[in-house]
RNA sequence: UCCCCAGUAGCUCAAUCGGCAGAGCGUCCGGCUGUUAACCGGCAGGUUGUAGGUUCAAGUCCUACCUGGGGAGCCA
């Protein structure tokens, strides 16, 4: 029997207090003092200090430790121990130890680093423990995004990433060479969706996306994760609820399973525990007005700048639901409302605490001469249009989605500030190592 | 693309008016039986982002470029 077969997990301890058990991980610090030592063990599902005395061990097991190295991986066996002076509420008195590989003189060190030798190392940097602890409130999040749809009877459809063209012309893509043509990085599932949903009835896409705008702020990265979905037969009203839905069963959901990871953080959770519907709703032109009433005057031409998303955001305690926004600045396949074609049947989801706009959706146009007219309005080509139009042509239906860019909700929720902290390996503007 | 800021030891930073290149952490060596970014003592560690310029003298002043950061626009 190796170490392979008989290791518990760090997260697992506590079950087994008394019991002689055997761990396997890297060493993230060691202290020592003389005829003591304190080696702190990290597994990936949590962190534990084992002691270490000669006592236990024999004095040449114990000079072999003074070798083991930050981040070299080890085998432990001990004595699992209540103890309360340990954060956890238990610590492991070892009585056998094998060096697994010694670690190389590791570049992260306990004192703090600069942002750009932190995301030269990314690889290394996802080690620690605040780096850790927002990786598993992301993988929570995306379980909620999973299990909120499949409780609806919403279907997973993958959209493709390469692209013959935009899905919507303004914003830049990264280009491709696809076997001698020029071939698109996605930077929406959105339209592909619409076909799905014209053959499933409700689905949703969930992967990367890709917009080559050369943004520099925290909330933009160049690769981003965006859950998108779409219904038939579900008007704009439909759509906004269903995203409230979403939004709520993610922070529910992380307030639930990820409460200690939250606090290590940080985190006020008391501005996540009102996150419940109804999310205020305010149309476009009331949000100029509550601006106004602040003394913020908006551009006509302009529409929101970031700093006015910001005080939006923060003059309501749960996010707000900005609709109906002006055609201008929407895109070409947004249905127009009704009772005023100078606007679209559209929405904003804008978060608190200034982490802007996370989703955005709308009711699409589903009138065939409408459609082909407002791809002419935006001057885009018809003919890489054309399956799109067909959903027009065979059997045109209301529908309705929107996309919720993951990464952002999720800084939202664990309230780091910048966006590349909720990525594993972000890529953002000049950088994409590692 | 535009505006602002910063590049000095492996890392984080200091260096007064332009006057000998410094500290902490890490590495290495030594000490310590309860440490919590442990602590204490010692050694080593430098083409000051690059290229020019001004000056008796430049890390410091000037010009250009490179790299990165913060923000804007755009959006999720």
């Amino acid at each position: 029997m190796t170490y392979l077969d008989d290791r518990i997990w760090i997260s697992e301890l506590p079950d087994h207090v008394g019991e002689t058990v055997r761990l396997a991980g890297w060493v993230y610090n060691r202290r020592s003092s003389g005829k003591i030592q304190f080696i702190l063990l990290r597994d990936g599902s949590s962190r534990v200090q084992c002691v270490v005395s000669p006592d236990d061990v024999g004095d040449e097991k114990f000079a072999e430790l003074d070798r083991v190295t930050m981040e070299s991986s080890v085998w432990v066996r001990g004595t699992v121990r209540e103890d309360k002076r340990a954060p956890s509420g238990v610590e492991v008195t070892i009585h056998d130890f094998g060096i697994i590989a010694l670690a190389a003189e590791y570049p992260i060190q306990k004192k703090d680093h600069g942002v750009d030798f932190l995301l030269d190392h990314r690889h290394l940097w996802l080690r620690s423990a605040r780096q850790e602890t927002v990786m598993r409130v992301r993988s929570t999040a995306e379980e909620a995004v999973h299990d909120f749809f499949r409780e609806r009877g919403y279907l997973r459809v993958d959209a493709p990433i390469f692209t013959p063209a935009a899905c919507e012309g303004t914003t830049t893509l990264f280009e491709t060479d696809y076997f001698g043509d020029s071939a698109y990085l996605s930077q929406s599932g959105q339209l592909y969706n619409e076909a799905a949903a014209a053959a499933l009835g409700r689905v949703y896409c969930f992967g990367p996306t890709f917009r080559a705008e050369k943004s520099k702020t925290r909330r933009h990265a160049n690769e981003f994760w965006q859950v998108e979905p779409e219904a038939a037969f579900m008007d704009l009203d439909g759509c906004i609820e269903l995203a409230e839905g979403l939004i709520c069963r993610m922070v529910t959901d992380v307030l639930e399973k990820r409460r200690p990871e939250l606090d290590s953080l940080e985190r006020d959770v008391s501005k996540l525990e009102n996150v419940e519907p109804p999310f205020p709703r305010i149309t476009y032109a009331e949000a100029l007005e509550l601006l106004s009433e602040k003394g913020i005057t908006v551009d006509d031409k302009e529409g929101f700048g970031a700093e006015d998303e910001t005080v939006l955001g923060e003059s309501f305690d749960k996010p707000v639901v900005v609709h109906r926004y002006p055609h201008w600045c929407k895109a070409f396949y947004m249905k127009r409302d009704p009772d005023d074609d100078e606007l679209t049947l559209s929405m904003d989801i804008i978060a608190p605490e200034g982490y802007g706009e996370i989703v955005g959706g709308s009711q699409r146009e589903d009138d065939y001469e409408t459609l082909l007219k407002r791809i002419d309005e935006h001057n885009l080509p018809p003919e890489s249009l054309e399956w799109y139009l067909d959903l027009r042509r065979y059997g045109a239906a209301p529908s309705s989605g929107f996309g919720m860019g993951l990464d952002r909700t999720v800084a939202w929720i664990t309230g780091v500030k910048h966006i590349r902290e909720t990525l594993p390996f972000p890529r953002l503007l000049n950088r994409i190592y590692p």
